[in-house]
DNA sequence: GATTAAGTTCAACCATCGTTGAACTTTCAT
DNA sequence: ATGAAAGTTCAACGATGGTTGAACTTAATC
């Protein structure tokens, strides 16, 4: 008998990659402040106190996992602006969402044990074995 | 000027712990069984094919991560049923999905960089200037 | 072309984490 | 008490990941 399975083996792997993404102070400030909308590195190192190559890591980290995305300026190109990917982002909120849902709870106790062999929980099997 | 704050600073480090619970294969899977109802080990080490050892591990990542909690058997006290700690899970559904939430991106675009300096997106500001 | 600025990449370090095998604890059975 | 079974804890290993400083790329400026 198997557990129906909430994530597909292939997406498995996809859910490790952005639930590690997240699991990080700095970045999920990263995240917080792309919510303000699209932002150019000057505000994360003021506002994070990062060096530019440790920022440029976990921007490199957010990217690997479809968070964000970066684009050059059209005047400057030294200069890269991020964005999140609000694709992404309403797709994990979803998927994550369904996953946390304490709605999926089953009542269910587990039989296996010697506490469910003695003491069935099931009140009409009790009726019909004492029948 | 300071971004305002998703997660307070005591917080963070809660979400972070959860996120990095949540962050590993294996214990999505647990969780996922976990969903079917209170659960005694025989059916991880059945499901995951994991060492005893390890999915203690496991289990107590969850554990600290207030994911998850345990009980003896009523009869023989060495087994111990396992279920997911369901207000714990409510509370992290609801707080990602507003943390992940794509209407919160405001369209915003940064002014800060050399393509802000020298196109403003502002429409009426133009037309001032022009006049 | 040389220089400066914005980002990235690299190598190295250190901490953390998943994994493993063994020792240990707790609980029940004989 | 002795022994067995269910879990936990411990120490050690290997891999991963955040951090740091230096070298490197790319792009603009002189």
């Amino acid at each position: 008998m198997e557990t129906t399975k909430f994530f597909s083996e292939d997406m498995l792997s996809d859910v490790v990659t952005v639930l590690k993404a997240l699991a990080d102070p700095t970045r999920l400030k990263i995240i917080n402040i792309l919510m303000d909308g699209e932002t150019c590195s000057c505000e994360f190192t003021e506002q994070l106190e990062l060096p530019a190559n440790l920022l440029s890591h976990h921007l490199r980290t957010l990217k690997k996992a479809n968070l964000i995305t970066g684009r050059r300026d059209n005047v400057d190109g030294r200069w890269i602006y991020y964005s999140l990917n609000k694709e992404a982002l309403a797709r994990w909120q979803q998927l994550l969402g369904e996953f946390l849902d304490p709605a999926r709870i089953e009542p269910r106790k587990c039989l296996c044990g010697p506490e469910g062999q003695t003491a069935p929980i099931n009140p009409e099997k009790v009726m019909i074995e004492t029948n």
